[in-house]
DNA sequence: CGACGCCGGTTATGCGTTTAACCGCTGTGT
DNA sequence: ACACAGCGGTTAAACGCATAACCGGCGTCG
């Protein structure tokens, strides 16, 4: 390993030079920078981050994305949203890596104890995310995708649910119907906080256009999908159109109508909230989906949260963005409902 | 920050010996090693790993997963592979975190020189993968999911894609099935090795078995399985069963057949091969396919990685495993053909 | 009975980098 | 003429930990 003493021999000059020359930290004379990068390509010279932390008082310039991997995929949102983040990391200087661990306050004291790491990204944030406490006693920077039940003076990026949810909501509304269900996912004990938003926005609009609310909770596993769609025109004869938000049972959940018989969109429209273009096209036929803007809110969040690294004390950075409608196959008039209005 | 040094002054010891009990180094005397151990407790002590690091010369107990992340979703098998990989790494006292960098030697030589990790673990290798030599070259212990062409020397676990490919061949033969084809992934300038050898192995023993070998190449989404279903009838005639090595597409391509009015599996027989029970499930009907055994292949990835890393010299550690054959619903004999032999 | 090895520690050094403090020199404002 | 600031560096002290070398006391063995 070739360090900065080597360089530093070289070039003929001290290793405080080197440092300020690597790091523009002080002002170098033209010609002395010029011999000590010489010094650096020619030895082939690259700071070697351990020490460098350790000098810095831990500052590693990684971040950590913390992604809780239940044994389910990944969602292609969720893909989107690392890649960009780690690219957007990568401009600024640091990088992001995937830490996989459970979303409990324990295990994330013990990354956050590590000092391993300059800052946090939560993923799959719950109303009350235990998570948060163990960050904050730690004394780690964070921000979330995502929001706590209330997340004022956290920084955080999230899909506007509730702009999302109320679109949704009037589309179909539009089109004349008025059994509208919502499918929610259901995992015991976690309160995920976005899909609660959204169900409680769906209920207020559906309630507020004088319709009648009913959630859904499946599995988010294509199998339940499936299962619920072999099942539903049974279970929910009133309903002609439903809104699911459950992006892993969406597709199932059409085959399994298809099997029983019940016609997309002529019996039955549906849109499929917070979706890829990918989960979209896994449909049959092609869902109508609100596009989740994974990209957008990578950036976004490494930039919420690198602010809040670089300048602690500011304001907390908060940024909502709502889903794009994206036209599929599997959205029409209600049956017995007059054409839409133009 | 609570540093050995906290620790060893309220225990009246020196820091070398808190030191000796935090790893157990060396032997300390029960009494003091409680003493030490109450020390740590009521400080809250934990080991900073960094300086750890730059004291043993750079060992950090980081290791990292390559995911070349090209911007699709992880295949739920990759998933698997992650998460499980993780568990093992924590087990053996390890941490392993999913590093998104191209499969370029320029980034792979980048990571590598930082130093931060102790080895790295290579998934998507292609014949010739350029990150070995960048790997080789700059002293990183590594192991591969996958094998290059030539894989000698080198620490591997892998799918047995030749012994799976054939199973599959000789399944669809003994329903009667002459006419199989093979869906490949495409992508320019990218030989992925396992579906290299597979379609190698699917060519060998259709010939073999005197039948005639087809090999179609599309991309790797729900589209293009999707539009290949549709057309497929019409462009293959004379093919009764296909093997599919495209985990995003095999969805599309059976609903693609079943707008084409193609009937599965009484006119088509399907394998999907090398796939998760999560994307079989997505398939309608349920695909009958060959498991790809993530989990398995995540640990053993893990212990290769690990035995090099704690006694290199050794000989490399290579291990193979074959899907296992998961029954579903797109299976049958050929139109046609008696039925199966018992 | 003297050499020797083991036990349970301590002391001291080094890992690669950052950064505060300092230094000699020159130019400038008063 | 003198204080002082700026320039372009150097020196030295951390940062938190691992570990080689050492040390005194005790039992053992030849």
């Amino acid at each position: 390993m070739v360090t900065m003493r080597d360089v530093a021999e070289r070039a003929g000059v001290s290793v405080a030079t080197v440092s300020f020359v690597v790091n523009d930290s002080k002002p170098v004379r033209e010609e002395t920078r010029a011999r000590v990068e010489e010094a650096m390509s020619a030895l082939g010279f690259h700071r070697n981050p351990i020490g460098a932390a350790l000098a810095r008082r831990g500052h590693t310039r990684i971040l950590a994305l913390l992604f809780p991997t239940h044994e389910r995929p990944l969602t292609p949102t969720a893909v989107a949203f690392f890649t960009s983040a780690s690219r957007r990391a990568h401009e600024r200087g640091y990088d992001l890596v995937m830490w996989p661990i459970g979303n409990d306050a324990q295990q994330v004291a013990v990354l956050a104890r590590t000092g391993l790491v300059d800052g946090v990204l939560l993923m799959e944030v719950q109303l009350e995310d235990p998570r948060i406490d163990a960050l904050r006693a730690a004394g780690v920077p964070f921000a979330m995708i995502g929001r706590t039940a209330d997340p004022d003076g956290i920084d955080y990026v999230d899909i506007d649910f509730e702009a999302t949810t109320r679109e949704a909501v009037v589309r179909l509304r539009d089109l004349g119907h008025t059994g509208i269900a919502f499918i929610a996912g259901s995992e015991p004990g976690y309160d995920h906080a976005g899909r609660t938003r959204a169900e409680r926005q769906y209920r207020a609009t559906v309630e507020q256009l004088g319709g009648v609310a009913t959630t859904i909770r499946i599995d988010e596993t294509p199998a339940a999908g499936r299962a619920l769609g072999e099942r539903f025109a049974e279970e929910h004869p009133d309903v002609t159109a439903v809104i699911s938000l459950n992006e892993h049972a969406a597709a199932g959940f059409l085959t399994g109508l298809a099997h029983a018989g019940v016609s997309v969109p002529r019996d039955l429209s549906v849109i499929s909230m917070s979706t890829s273009a990918y989960m979209a096209e896994m449909g049959e036929p092609r869902l109508t989906y609100m596009r989740a803007p994974g990209t957008e809110l990578g950036e976004w969040g490494v930039d919420a949260l690198l602010e809040r690294i670089l300048s602690p004390g500011e304001e907390p950075r908060q940024r909502l963005l709502a889903c794009e409608f994206v036209d599929g196959e599997t959205l029409a008039t209600a049956p017995g409902s007059p054409a839409p209005r133009p």
